[in-house]
DNA sequence: GGAAGATGACAAG
DNA sequence: TTGTCCTCTTCCC
């Protein structure tokens, strides 16, 4: 589920359930005591997300820096807090709200310096108004590296994971094995406006839902049926089973670690035009 | 009841 | 490139 839309809404959330007044902190758990003590009863500022990192700040400079990673969750619930189930890292918790973290990649007690250091490092969100993808397009038209690869590494392009990933490259009929550096600048520009409308929509529904009415199982004479993440997709996880579009096999193959979706017939393997081999 | 896999990233070699 | 961490769900026996 974390993408980035999942982290700015949990950012909006925890600000809305917690900033502005005073905070009780606990590690039921136990791993995040020591630090949970230290921001225990403190004042919450507030709380923002950067790609797939998420800060909550507390008075004196303090920030909570969380990440995720692949199973991490955030529950943000209103009344008060029940027993904790299973192990909560951290748990924030005032008179009308209570937030419990589970399972994160990262949960650390930072300054002001490694918050700038971490959000510098960064590329370009979608997300934020301010984001400029010109600097994601001058590593992408560089690079030899695969677009699929290219547009998943976080310093290149922030808050886009696996689902992101397969879905926008389909929607743009882009093969992901196709190198970075032969994509026309204008499909890049096409990509990332359509990453800022996917993800501002995944804010909202708190879904990714990436099908085009045009496709959508009622228009196509299809049975209607949500995929495993509870959204409507083309590609992600669909393997083996029919394309949306076209009806060919929507094929995966591992790329650096992570499952590739594609559909072979909507995005045709790139062939350079550049003359190769022998006479 | 247990293994496998998952929307992720890091360190080590 | 591989190994490691973290939790929950799904699937198979």
């Amino acid at each position: 589920m974390p993408e980035g839309h999942t982290l700015y809404r949990l950012a909006r959330d925890l600000s809305e359930a917690f900033a502005g007044g005073l905070v009780r902190a606990s590690s039921p758990q136990g791993r995040f005591a020591a630090d949970a003590a230290v921001i225990d009863g403190t004042a919450v500022l507030g709380a923002e997300s950067g790609g797939k990192h998420l800060f909550v700040e507390f008075a004196g400079d303090r920030f909570v820096h969380v990440h995720l990673g692949l199973i991490g969750k955030w529950d943000v619930r209103p009344g008060p807090a029940p027993d904790p189930i299973g192990a909560v890292r951290l748990r924030l918790e005032n008179a009308t709200s209570y937030a419990d973290l589970r399972g994160a990649i990262i949960c650390d007690l930072v300054g002001r310096d490694r918050r700038d250091q971490v959000l510098g490092r960064i590329g370009p969100d979608p997300l934020r108004p301010d984001a400029d993808p010109d600097r994601a397009w001058q590593r992408i038209h560089r690079s030899d590296r695969a677009i699929g690869d290219l547009i998943m590494d976080q310093e290149v392009l922030a808050g886009v994971g696996n689902v992101y990933r397969a879905e926008v490259l389909f929607r743009h009929r882009i093969d992901p094995l196709r190198p970075g550096r032969t994509l026309r600048r204008s499909q890049w520009k096409a990509v990332w406006d359509d990453l800022v409308d996917l993800l501002h929509e995944g804010v909202r529904t708190g879904r990714i839902d990436t099908v085009r009415p045009e496709h959508t199982p009622e228009a196509m004479g299809r049975a209607a049926r949500k995929d495993d993440h509870g959204g409507e997709v083309y590609v992600y996880r669909r393997t083996g089973q029919p394309c949306h579009v076209c009806g060919t096999t929507i094929r995966t193959k591992d790329l650096k670690g992570r499952n590739l979706f594609w559909c072979p017939r909507c995005q045709p393997r790139f062939r350079s035009r550049a003359k190769v081999g022998g006479p």
